[in-house]
Parts: C-alpha cells; structure tokens; sequence
RNA sequence: GGCCCCAUCGUCUAGCCAGGUCUAGGACAUCGGAUUUUCGAUCCGAUAACGGGGGUUCAAAUCCCCCUGGGGUCACCA
C-alpha cells in the first residue's frame, strides 16, 4: 500500500476554531499511526488581505499541541505551494482541461438571473438545477463573448442521470442522484477557483490519500466526486467525521453563536475564567479570546496534552473504559473505524477532568515553570524573579497543591503575593467571620500566642492554636474562620497553617493587626 | 422545503458489522457518605440509557421496515 498522505486545510480566519483542530488532530493522528504524511495547505481562495497575519494563530495552535506538519507553510515541500492564492496556474489548465473535454462550460448567466431561477425552484418546490442557457450559445458566439470580455463564471458540468456512490470509512455507503445537483461554479469571473474546485484539484495534486473532514462536507463530496472522475483522479479515501457540537446541545460549535454560549450554563464558567484572567495578563477579555478558540485554552493555562486527550476522545474512544491516554497509545491506537457517527459535545466538565488529571503528573518544578508567566504579567512578582521570589512560588504551589488546575489558576492565589496593606477582602465573609461575639478578642489573643511561636511553620503553629482553642474553651471552628479571612481575605485555599507558614510571621501579624483594625468605625 | 446524515444514562462513550455471556460496562457531571479548619483532592456508594411501532428469530441494544425526533447542507464562502 502507497504512503498515507491526510491534509488539513484551514483558511485564514485570524484563529483556530477548536472543532476545527480535532478534525485537524484526526487526520494529524491518522498520519502518524500509518508512518505517512500529513500537509497543511492554506484555503485562502476567497481574496484576503493579511493573509500572513490570520493565519499566525492558526500554526500557532498546531505549535502549541505538538502537531508539526510535513509540508505545508514556512516548510514548503515537494507539492507546493501550499497556499491556494499561489496555484493560480494549476487550477487554470485543469478548468483548461475540462472545457475543452466540454465537461465545463462558460456561464454568462448573471448572478440575478440564476438567484431568481433559484427562487422560482423555491415557490415551485422543486429542486434547484442549472438552467444551462449558455450551453445553447455558439463556438462563435462564445469566442465573441470572451473577447468582449463579458462577465462569465465557469460551470461543472454535472453528468445529469448518474448516481454518485461514496463508500464513506465512517458513514458506509452514500449516494446522490446527479440529477439533482446544480453544476457548481468553478471559476469567478476573475479567475479565481472556488474551494470545491480548487480542493479537488489540490487533493490529487498532493496525493492525498484520505479526506478527512467534517461531515459537514459531506454534501459537496458529490460534486467532487464527479470533478475527480472528469479530470481523472484516482479517488481520495473519504472520511467524515462527526462535527462537534456546543456544550449541552446538538448543534454545530459555531463562532456565530458566541453571545448565546456566554449563556450557556455549561460554557459560562469558561466566559467568566476569561473575563477574571485575561484582564490581570493584558489579553483582553473574553471578547478577545473565547473558548471555541484553540488560544484560549493555551492562554487559560491548559496543558497542551490535556487538550489533545481531550479533543481525541470527542468522537473517537480506544475502548470501553480508557480515558487517560499518552500521545503514543492514542497514536498507536487510533483508526478511523472507531470514528463515532453521532455529533458529539464538547465538554468542559470533562475537559477539566482530563486537565486534572495529567496536571497532577507534573512535577512541583513544571508547575512553577507554567505559574510564572502569569505572576510576572500580572506584576505580582518582579520581571525576572530573584531565588528568594521562585522559592516562595514553589512553596505556594506546593500548598495550592491539587487547588492549582490551570496555570492562571495562580492568580487566584494573589493573597500570597500582595503586600499587607493592599490585600482585599471577600466583605460577606469577613462580616460572617470577624464581627461574632467575641472573636476580636480571641483573636487579638491568638495574635500574641502567634507572635512567639518557634519555628514559624506549619506545624507549631497548629500546636500552638490547639493549644489556645483548648485554653479558650472553644472548637478550632469557632476560631480559624476568622483568623483565615483575617490574613487571606478568602474563606478558601490551603490549609490555613500553612498559609500562616507561607506568609511568615511577621506578615501574618501584620494582617491579622489590619483585620482588626478595620474593625474599628 | 429538497437532498443527505444521525439516534445507548444529563454528557462523552463500550457493546451493534460476525444476535445469546447485556438483570447494558466505563468516564464526566449530579446526589449521598468517609476524610478534613475552609476549598480542593482522594476513597466508598447511589441515581441514571437501548426514541416508538412493526417484523425476522428459540432469542434483538444488536438484523429488516416504517414512524418520530435531532442535525447538516443547499453561494461567483470555506
């Protein structure tokens, strides 16, 4: 059997849209597990400015995941180019091809009078085909027209009275009547290819061997199809996969519906992660980046590999019961035979799970190397932070613990890294917490036992609060509540001994002293 | 609306092709319990599904038909 060769090929929108990536990941998968090639072309057909530019994030998104690319932008390779707007030529003698085969023909049918055809189709109820006046014209009449230069597109001819069969690896068999299918337009009046064209003839250009898309596309596989068949190509393998569908519903993840998933209850939390963390880091907000962007989950603080099992288990399983996987067993295990058929749903619940999961396995260093970023933008530590600044990260992370499971899940730690006088306070709990009969003056108590504990750390601090909850007659709840709010402002993190450890004693006096202070009218 | 696709717990899925071992398995979520100073994590447990109707068969989640429901697509976008 030849060499496999799969292709994704984005067009340049300026993001990677995260369905779109797991399409991309599956033929990026499929390539790797059969030892072939896959290329990256870019579907920049539709006249864009920037072209560089839009696509940035898009390879950075493959970066990011690992999915290096065989051929394709800044690498080249034996088929190029790689991007559409450069093959001008390739495309011109394969409608060259066609025309003179007469299985294309010049349309100077307007754009107004095929939209109305297509409307009396609507009214009628009957299925829209193309008119083919232009077929009636002349050699003569055509060459007249051309040299006129009258507006024209070209046409596919559609071999009308066919079926079109597909053996689909995921869907199983499929078939169209001919019949029904209008003839495509393949060339703009400008001489630009349309996609359905332009990919046919890239397809087998490149020799690509599978399709893999989303379903989709499956609609326009037919016309292809036939578009293969007139030039002669030897027929891709098709395969397409489920599209992803928006949390909790059943339709397609759609930039479209933006506005709509910040009301998502599945989808919200995200919004609102990105509108917490994207402000502290000068990215925005979710305005900027949202999560149907592959940049989002890289800017939140996920792990690459936590994305890639998660997106690989979004229409694909290895079996009844595996979800953690290395990239080598998903590589080494994946087929397009176990491609689900049913759109399926991206979930954020799960994808946290997996994020959990393979953060755990990182090491208190990778950790910190991940965290730092993000206390640097923030300005919490300094632009390049001293011994003394990554020791006092690395204990940080080693008390949030399994607390930390984004990267900028950092920031919600900040209590650690502010100085006394500007910590905030969470005011509902510090009312429930500080303002009980009582409590000051426990609390101011409890300060002066805390001012002579030795070594400051966790555990004679903990002894020595055992000692004065004993000594007061009180339960260690009665207590600890309000001296945690005192000096982190929250009513969560950490165990609160080592919060006091971490801060020192000199700062946990300091905030224990402004806590009581505010007090006071 | 035409054409096409899809249908197992709330969600992602295993099982379906080669019918029995499926009183339908796993994971996420949810709810309980244990642990705990809070949160989180962890451990234990529970709830929860074959869309409906006909066939075929000794036997159907699995095969066939119909219905219903959901979705995709109908551009000189990709």
């Amino acid at each position: 059997m030849s060499e496999v060769r799969t292709r994704f090929a984005p067009s340049p929108t300026g993001y990677m849209h995260i369905g779109g990536m797991r399409t991309a990941l599956f033929n990026w998968l499929w390539a790797r597990h059969t030892g072939g090639k896959f290329i990256l072309r870019i579907d920049d057909t539709d006249r864009q400015r920037n072209v560089e530019e839009a696509l940035r994030p898009i390879l950075a998104a493959f970066r990011w995941l690992d999915l290096g690319w065989d051929e394709g932008p800044e690498i080249g390779g034996p088929h190029g180019p790689y991007f559409q707007s450069q093959r001008g030529e390739i495309y011109q003698s394969a409608v060259q091809k066609l025309l003179v085969a007469k299985k294309a023909y010049r349309d100077f049918e307007t754009p107004a009078e095929v939209q109305s055809q297509r409307e009396a189709a609507d009214k009628e109820k009957r299925p829209f085909i193309s008119s083919r006046k232009s077929l009636e014209l002349s050699d003569a009449e055509i060459e007249r027209f051309v040299a006129e230069s009258r507006p024209h597109v070209i046409r596919f001819l559609v071999p009308r009275g066919t079926t079109v069969a597909l053996h689909d690896v995921v869907r199983g068999h499929v078939e169209w009547d001919a019949s029904l299918i209008a003839d495509p337009v393949i060339m703009r009046g400008d001489g630009t290819p349309l996609y359905n064209f332009a990919t046919v003839v890239d397809d087998a250009a490149m020799e690509i061997t599978h399709v893999i898309r989303a379903e989709e596309h499956l609609s326009n596989t037919p016309p292809q199809i036939l578009m293969h068949q007139a030039l002669g190509h030897t027929l891709p393998v098709f395969a397409h996969v489920p599209f992803v569908t928006a949390p909790g519903t059943t339709k397609k993840l759609s930039k479209r519906e933006i506005k709509k998933y910040r009301e998502n209850p599945k989808f919200r939390k995200m919004f609102e992660d990105a509108d917490r963390v994207f402000p502290q880091i000068g990215l925005g907000s979710s305005e900027t980046l949202n999560p149907i962007m592959v940049e989002y989950y890289e800017k939140i603080g996920f792990l690459p590999h936590a994305v890639f099992n998660s997106l690989a288990r979004i229409g694909w399983s290895l079996d009844d019961r595996t979800e953690f996987m290395t990239r080598e067993t998903i590589v080494e295990n994946f087929t397009l035979e176990r491609i689900v058929k049913n759109p399926a749903g991206l979930d954020p619940d799960k994808l946290y799970s997996f994020q959990t999961h393979w953060m755990g396995q990182l090491s208190v260093e990778d950790k910190v190397a991940r965290v730092l970023p993000y206390l640097i933008q923030a300005e919490l530590v300094g632009q390049s932070p001293d011994a003394a600044e990554r020791e006092h990260v690395t204990r940080v992370v080693q008390a949030l613990g399994e607390r930390l499971k984004v990267a900028s899940d950092i920031l919600e730690a900040r209590d650690f890294f502010v100085a006394d006088d500007v910590l905030e306070y969470d005011e509902a709990t510090f009312r429930k917490r500080m303002t009980r009969e009582g409590t000051p003056e426990r609390l101011r108590r409890f300060r002066e036992q805390l001012a002579s504990v030795e070594p400051f750390g966790p555990g004679p601090i903990e002894e020595a609060f055992r000692a004065f909850v004993d000594s007061e007659k009180i339960k260690p709840a009665d207590l600890i509540h309000a001296v945690r709010v005192a000096v982190t402002g929250k009513s969560t993190g950490p165990g609160l001994f080592e919060c006091l450890g971490l801060l020192g004693r000199q700062r946990s006096l300091n905030r224990i002293d402004r806590a009581l202070s505010r007090l006071r009218p």
